[in-house]
DNA sequence: GTCTATAAGAGGATAGAC
DNA sequence: GTCTATCCTCTTATAGAC
């Protein structure tokens, strides 16, 4: 059973995804809870707080998955953790695809009034996702896998761009990827750019 | 000069596709005309009206556009005619990529109030985009182009998420493809899925 | 065609009782 | 913690004068 606090938030995503921040109200969102607004704002002493609070939770819940794969922690070959990194994202995100739509509204179409504050938390949850992917890259460069010409900062813009299309093509056709279509993607990626 | 009306057309085109139809106010656009709220109405009898004598006409601009591709006409292969299609197509919406976001904007993220005119609309424009690609698909099968084993409404599929992905990489990356670059990309395209 | 004035309602947020 | 009651502002839209 979801605490009353949950249960907003729950709602309030679902609102927030679905119709927008602007277009989402507070009664809409208390209604569908079962409260009154007041009782609302005892939780979040504003909409914005809402809103930033379900944000930084669906970043944070999928950084923490990915900065947590397992294979990271195994001495295993660098390459090897780079397709587990973007197999272990991939499946994560086709698992719910509807946190990944949320934040892709939120970075192409952010709120006026929020703008400020979400281009600086994006930039802080990336940088934090491309941390990891640029780690690996770098070992993959000293281990001599991948030649010392290729550019740690091209690769994340390549590795970024190949990622969020295939986010984008989950939310636009709603169809999850199977285990060896990602493989397959990868080995696509992986063999036309870098071997 | 821009008379009253389509003053007040184009502010409100700016405005619908940075904040949105619902964080969009009738007050603002009327200031940056210059006009005040009353004199809207005179012009649109609604804020729905409004947004859809936009939207329509975004569409209606792209898609007469490709209806009138040059190459349409001539007495040339229809492979050759297909891809002037996509080059042309391209090529305009690189020319105003502020028309292709707004698009993009209401197909991903309808407004509630809208979103049953907004399925049928965008349905109506994309099919009638549609009738103009299967149809140079049908010739291409006819003169054993393409495979007859080629189904076109999977080709129509394909083609769909390709040119919509190069849209995309456009808003996203706010770069534009030259000629050398579009030409690129078809022969990647057709090569690695036709021939 | 454009204005002033205003209706009628929805919005976020708060005060204070229980 | 949750409620009732309410404030104040913003919103779309209209009536009617010029």
């Amino acid at each position: 059973m979801l605490s009353t606090k949950d249960k907003i938030k729950y709602v309030a995503f679902k609102l927030f995804l679905e119709k927008g921040y602007e277009a989402t109200n507070i009664r809409e969102i208390c209604n569908e809870v079962g409260i009154k607004p007041s009782s609302l704002y005892f939780y979040f002493k504003s909409k914005e707080e809402l809103f930033f609070s379900i944000y930084d939770e669906v970043w944070g819940d999928k950084i923490r998955f990915i900065e947590n794969v397992e294979e990271l922690k195994k001495n295993i070959s660098p390459d090897v953790k780079l397709y587990s990194v973007f197999k272990n994202t991939v499946e994560y995100c086709s698992k719910d695809i509807c946190r990944q739509k949320f934040l892709l509204r939120y970075h192409l179409f952010p709120p006026e009034e929020l703008i400020k504050v979400l281009r600086d938390k994006f930039k802080y949850w990336v940088d934090r996702e491309n941390l990891i992917i640029a780690n690996l890259v770098r070992d993959c460069i000293e281990k001599k896998i991948l030649g010392s010409r290729i550019s740690v900062a091209d690769f994340l813009k390549d590795y970024n761009k190949f990622t969020t299309f295939q986010i984008i093509e989950m939310i636009i056709s709603n169809i999850k990827l199977s285990s060896t279509e990602i493989n397959n993607l990868w080995l696509k990626f992986w063999s036309s750019n870098y071997s």
